[in-house]
DNA sequence: ATATTTACATGATTTAAATCACAAAAATCA
DNA sequence: TGATTTTTGTGATTTAAATCATGTAAATAT
């Protein structure tokens, strides 16, 4: 049997929000996880036990349609918590489903000590709120892009937010390497549709791609994209 | 100058969340607003200043898209919040617009003010931070489908979310009037497109009509309409 | 090391939904 | 109450994007 490797409690947004005295609680109640490349972590209808944080690695959040298509709702990466949005109550099955891009390690809590979490950390409480409000804000966003821009707008914005969340490495490439198809499922398109717009934005000389790789070349142009014109 | 109706500090999200001894701060620190039908709360862009509360009426939250676009996120009625999302900080811009439906009266109260019942309140902010989870479910289950399913299913899907929210009065209809291009922006599709879906739907006899009355008489089938088949 | 699955690549075809283009009716306002 | 604006109603046309079809390359598993 190999070991898990254990987090630092000193990472996530539960250890990081937290008064330093609750630190030996969460060590003592969270359960890290080796999770492998593709791995499901929790599925959309499983029953809500706990919550979850990255401590290594990428985590997408996807939600199904029918046999065989998603959406990606959001990537969660070094530190984020995934799992939430089930908080208080009734909601008794995960609404989305969590699968690991790459191996990593996770870190769970369970539903019970996570609530004891916040009534004795209103701060905590405080910070995950904001985080909530600014979810939220960010989800009326792309549901307003779902509804009234175009694949190629919501690409440039997929690309421009990958960008934001995780930059780009040493030779200048988004420091992320998703699937085509988990583009697409991002970007709330069909691989085939993504595809020749990846194409169209690489002969617009916005973007160089080498396979999974991609260059933003031209950030000011592709946000561009993500802009309603007709004002 | 004709007097402004006044709130009886007891029917909104925030009165009723709060203890009871932080009610004479709220009455001293709301203002009552009148507003008209078709009235312009706050817009898209303006700077943030405090948070809102239905009292009377209904309150539509909507986000733009060029000149003549827009996709509704939500209906406010009596004692719903709106203009929260901006909690916590830079934020310094309202990401939506609220305008009302109805002549009515909402409660205003400023930033500072909503901060400090946040910080005297925490079961006031567990609340908020429950409701605002919720919200988050909601959000991804409408992303989800405005990415995969057909206008018909997200009319459906809004006729169900409508009654749920506002029920249906003596008459059996659905307990809001909505213009079809309300009905249409909040389905995310054009005018034209729900026109037809809703003939559809009547023709198909799931529902009923008269002018803006709407009267769902088949629930059943109008709720499989909203759902995945091919699994 | 080879088999099998998964991802990439592209054309051709279909289709759902947007756009365009008008009228008529209803509501609002001046 | 007459005028103007908004909403409803409906066909014809266009178009963006999905679907279908099929082959190759790359990665993963046995």
């Amino acid at each position: 049997m190999k070991k898990t490797t254990q987090c630092d409690v000193n990472t996530c947004f539960l250890c990081k929000n937290c008064i330093k005295e609750w630190l030996p609680a969460i060590s003592a109640n969270k359960k890290n996880i080796n999770v492998k490349k593709g791995q499901v972590i929790f599925s959309e209808g499983d029953p809500v036990t706990g919550i979850y944080f990255v401590y290594e690695g990428n985590v997408k959040v996807h939600k199904k349609w029918g046999a065989d298509k998603e959406l990606i709702i959001r990537f969660a990466n070094k530190g984020a918590i995934f799992g939430h949005r089930v908080l208080g109550g009734q909601a008794s099955h995960y609404p989305i489903s969590a699968t690991a891009l790459e191996a990593g390690v996770v870190c769970y809590v369970d539903m019970e000590f996570f609530e004891s979490t916040l009534k004795v950390n209103s701060q905590f409480m405080y910070q995950l709120m904001l985080f909530f409000a600014d979810e939220l804000q960010e989800a009326e966003r792309k549901m307003r892009n779902l509804a009234h821009m175009s694949v190629k707008g919501r690409v440039a914005q997929a690309l421009i937010s990958l960008k934001k969340q995780y930059g780009v490495n040493q030779e200048g490439h988004v420091d992320i390497e998703l699937t085509r198809q988990d583009l697409a499922s991002y970007a709330g398109a069909t691989y085939e549709t993504v595809f020749r717009v990846v194409n169209e934005l690489t002969q617009e000389k916005l973007i160089t791609t080498n396979g999974k790789k991609i260059n933003i070349t031209n950030e000011g142009k592709l946000f561009l994209l993500t802009q309603d014109t007709d004002l």
